[in-house]
RNA sequence: UGCCCCGUGGUGUAACGGUAGCACGACUGACUCUGGAUCAGUUAGUUAUGGUUCGAAUCCAUACGGGGCAACCA
């Protein structure tokens, strides 16, 4: 993994443009003028580790830290470990490597839920001994009738009014491991009648003999996240408990718990969550693409996951200056797809070194070039930044272009070689087309060029213009390598949205992969590490993947250039 | 059918009772040894109907539309 540069106060979304303040920013900058909570601003974020983190998660992150690092506070990374049949370590050594790289720091400021326990414990004894929790031995099936539905109150529970020593007693056998799992819940006596579900007597703790992946079987009762979630903001001291939208029947639940215990109370807050087009940020569903091996991985390039991202070649400030520029804002929308891309080709662009790669080679055969000559021409690495300094690419008599950069029979405003036409091989020499050679089934095989020596390094001194530059690689000098192209990996715009019950297999897109085996780039390439990021010219940024060997490099297409031709030939089809 | 939340150009957002702005896209044009980048310009919006007010995107009411809620999940 590169290191990332820290995001700093005013780089946290990676410009530094004066913005107008997202509603959440109201509010804290509210809260510190009237004085509240002492000036702090106290934020954290809580994934449980039953995933790996996606870009919906890396909004939550730049939002949760980018606040702390804005407003002089801090950030805790806690797990909400409440649940161990679904939780793993794995999970939660992806997600510290996910956050670090994003660029935030939790400092010294890591806790798990599960650190918690034996508070949480406490306060439901608390909660027991002020008569506001109770034991139900019903089963999950009654409990769930009695509850009503959403416009009948529900009934309560024959367990309600049990005497609280009994329920104490009880509590803390369930908690020594006298009962099997499912004998018996404790749940909080708020009200059955409330048309809000999540006051219906919530269930606090369940019995589960499972072993956690940090507690061990140190317990056997845990905690629900309803009762968790709240008193773990409270326990460490946090602010601005920020959450997505769903929670937002739960926070009456949450300021209820809070109150009857009389313990510091954070304020939450709810966003709407990331949509992007063409994409889904279920983890439920992602999970199925990773052990169907529809993917290659958590990490698959097509994968909306930060690792996954990661790999395809996007950087951490990339993903920044996304989650900067989508906003925060309680509607729920939907981001199109555009804007991710936008963004890291406005990083690379700045970052990116650029070199000249044929994804699809064509052989050009300079006739007039002398054979076993080799030219040493001079290439600037970054016209956006001369640091980067210049490169020499050998030129030689046979070389490849673009096989798109030929027709036969150009429609017209095509700039790029054809029968008769000349072009500017970039950095090179123009050449004009005096042939070409076809096979049985007519494909072009083989074009043939004349060069002229005196346009060497790219200009003609009699003040001629050609229309086009192409890029080019020299045939001997040539690094093969392979090319992953991605697509979007579903078809549906709406792709998150598609209705439960419907198979959503049916919209992934077939050809979201394409592996073109038999590339050429130049041969500078043969030094670079896995994750280097390069642009190549006219085609796209590119990033060096870790499938890579000694052999033969494996490089992916992080994203295209805006191309311009390619839209004005979509439309000329239309 | 109940409760909660939300509706601003194509998209994402701002304006907090006083000129509807910004960004991305799209479209023009300039420039260009990347049909990239850059620069200049254009386009287009307050869901609807009432009400309050000198004045409403903003406050109120109703309607319409969208989202969430009935796991011993988070």
């Amino acid at each position: 993994m590169e290191p990332a540069d820290r995001p700093s106060e005013d780089s946290a979304g990676g410009s530094g443009e004066a913005r107008s303040l997202n509603f959440i920013e109201q509010i804290v900058e509210r809260d510190l003028a009237a004085g509240k909570n002492g000036g702090r601003v106290h934020t954290r974020f809580p994934p449980e580790p039953n995933g790996y983190l996606h870009l919906g998660h890396a909004k939550s992150i730049c939002l949760n830290f980018g606040l702390a690092l804005k407003y002089g506070g801090k950030c805790n990374l806690r797990f909400d470990d409440t649940n161990p049949t679904k939780e793993d370590v794995e999970y939660v050594d992806s997600i510290k490597e996910d956050v670090r790289w994003l660029g935030f720091d939790w400092e010294d400021r890591l806790f798990y839920a599960s650190d918690f326990f034996e508070n949480l414990y406490q306060f439901a004894e608390k909660l027991i001994q002020d008569g506001k929790a109770y034991i139900d031995e019903q089963n999950l099936e009654q409990i769930r009738q009695q509850r009503g539905n959403l416009t009948e109150p529900g009934k309560n529970s024959p367990h309600r009014d049990r005497p609280k020593e009994e329920t104490l007693d009880l509590f803390r056998r369930m908690r020594a491991g006298e009962f099997p799992d499912g004998k018996m819940v404790l749940r909080a006596k708020v009200d059955m009648a409330s048309p809000n579900m999540n006051m219906r007597d919530p269930i606090l703790y369940r019995i589960r003999h499972a072993t956690h992946h940090r507690t061990g079987d140190a317990w056997c009762i845990y905690p629900m996240y309803d009762w968790t979630h709240g008193q773990n903001d409270s326990l460490e001291g946090i602010t601005h408990s920020i959450c997505t939208l769903e929670f937002e029947n739960h926070r009456p639940l949450y300021d209820w718990f809070i109150d009857q215990l009389d313990i510091h109370h954070p304020q939450q807050i709810e966003f709407a969550r990331l949509n992007l087009s063409y994409t889904m940020m279920s983890k439920r569903k992602l999970l199925e693409l990773v052990e169907q091996k529809m993917v290659s991985g958590w990490d698959d390039p097509r994968m909306p996951t930060i690792c996954g991202i990661r790999r395809r070649g996007y950087t951490p400030e990339s993903l920044r200056a996304f989650c900067e520029r989508i906003g925060v804002a309680k509607f729920n929308s939907l981001v199109d797809m555009e804007w991710l891309e936008q963004a890291i080709r406005e990083d690379l662009n700045k970052r990116a070194p650029r070199v000249m790669g044929v994804l699809k080679p064509l052989k050009v055969i300079i006739e007039n070039y002398p054979e076993g000559q080799v030219d040493q021409l001079e290439a600037i690495n970054n016209p956006e930044d001369e640091s980067f300094g210049t490169r020499q690419v050998p030129f030689s008599r046979e070389i490849y272009i673009e096989a798109s950069d030929f027709m036969l029979d150009p429609p017209k405003k095509y700039f790029r070689l054809a029968p008769g036409r000349e072009v500017r091989l970039r950095y090179a020499y123009f050449i004009k087309c005096t042939g070409y050679e076809q096979n049985a089934a007519g494909e072009i095989t083989a074009v043939k060029a004349e060069y002229d020596p005196a346009t060497r390094g790219g200009n003609a001194p009699d003040g001629r213009k050609v229309q086009g530059t192409i890029h080019w690689v020299s045939a001997q000098h040539a690094l093969d390598v392979e090319v992953r192209l991605y697509d979007r990996l579903f078809m549906l715009e709406n792709a998150g949205d598609i209705p439960e019950g419907e198979d959503w297999k049916k919209y992934i897109n077939p050809n979201s992969l394409e592996v073109l085996p038999a590339c050429k780039v130049e041969p500078v390439l043969a030094t670079s590490a896995v994750g280097a990021k390069y642009q190549f010219e006219r085609n796209g940024y590119f990033c060096i993947d870790r499938d890579s060997t000694a052999e033969k490099l494996v490089i992916n297409r992080t994203v295209t250039l805006k191309d311009t031709w390619a839209k004005v030939q979509s439309k000329g089809d239309k």
